[in-house]
DNA sequence: ATTCTTGCAAATCATTTGCACTTTA
DNA sequence: TAAAGTGCAAATGATTTGCAAGAAT
């Protein structure tokens, strides 16, 4: 097991959760700054540390995260799930020509506030759609 | 082909599509109040009227409708994806509990207008995640 | 000893693709 | 007749599942 690893420790630890190179691998990878990642990039990605660790694992520790509350999934993308830290709320705008997606730095909690009475949401996401600005310069819209 | 279908062909015709029996059952499904389906229930409800078409035309159809601007997907669910049409903006709620997705009223053009200076998003989704009333009162929370 | 974690292999299931046929403009 | 629409069958690809082996409590 890497050093410098098990910095990040404590979120595992702290919800009962035994560490592991993959969770550890997974948790550095997930806490890169803006990190949204599909199952098979974050699979490549570990791969890279830890040629070892089967897709299986990654699909299993992702899952764990989600369930403990540590990591949940961006549907921005309509094809494969996305998954990023449960950190500071913002939201993700989607290129359509490239398909690239990029986190908007915005508070979604009056997003929450718009909510009319009778649901009470645990979480909001805001999806933005559109052209980047790369696709744009490049006349791809 | 059915009466009470030409009904809705302009916006077939308006676009420059032919009208057809799967074109116009599937137009007339998504018309429902607050229709949002999958590809899978849209073909099942197709077929109910209509037991030839195939689940191909339904991609088909929906792919169509939706390079015209006619309808867009809804990416609540990260399985699978949901149609609807392109209507008044409102918002979706999703029960982690059931998976149930529903309609919820809200204007979202506000917050198109809270997307930072850098994008220009021509489009907004709201997904809102939580547990709905119905599992609430089951304690399925 | 029991529970947690891992991972292979196979299954599942939504979606796409290639191609041939039919219909419409 | 060229273009648009349809549909079967097969391929693709993400995700899940069953189960057995290994590791941690």
């Amino acid at each position: 097991m890497r050093e410098g690893l098990e910095r990040c420790g404590e979120a595992l630890r702290a919800r009962g959760m035994q560490l592991s190179q993959p969770r550890l691998l997974l948790l550095e990878l997930l806490s890169e700054t803006g990190a949204h990642m599909t199952a098979e990039e974050l699979y490549s990605r570990v791969r890279e540390a830890a040629p070892g660790v089967s897709r299986t694992t990654v699909y299993n520790v992702l899952h764990a995260f989600i369930r403990k509350g540590i990591a949940h999934t961006v549907t921005i993308r309509g094809d494969q799930a996305m998954y990023e830290l449960a950190r500071e709320r913002h939201a993700h705008f989607r290129c359509g020509a490239c398909g690239a997606v990029e986190d908007v730095p915005m508070d979604v909690a009056p997003v929450m506030d718009m909510c009319p009475p009778g649901w009470e949401p645990q979480r909001a996401e805001v999806h933005f759609h559109g052209v980047c600005g790369a696709c744009k310069s490049k006349g791809l819209a």
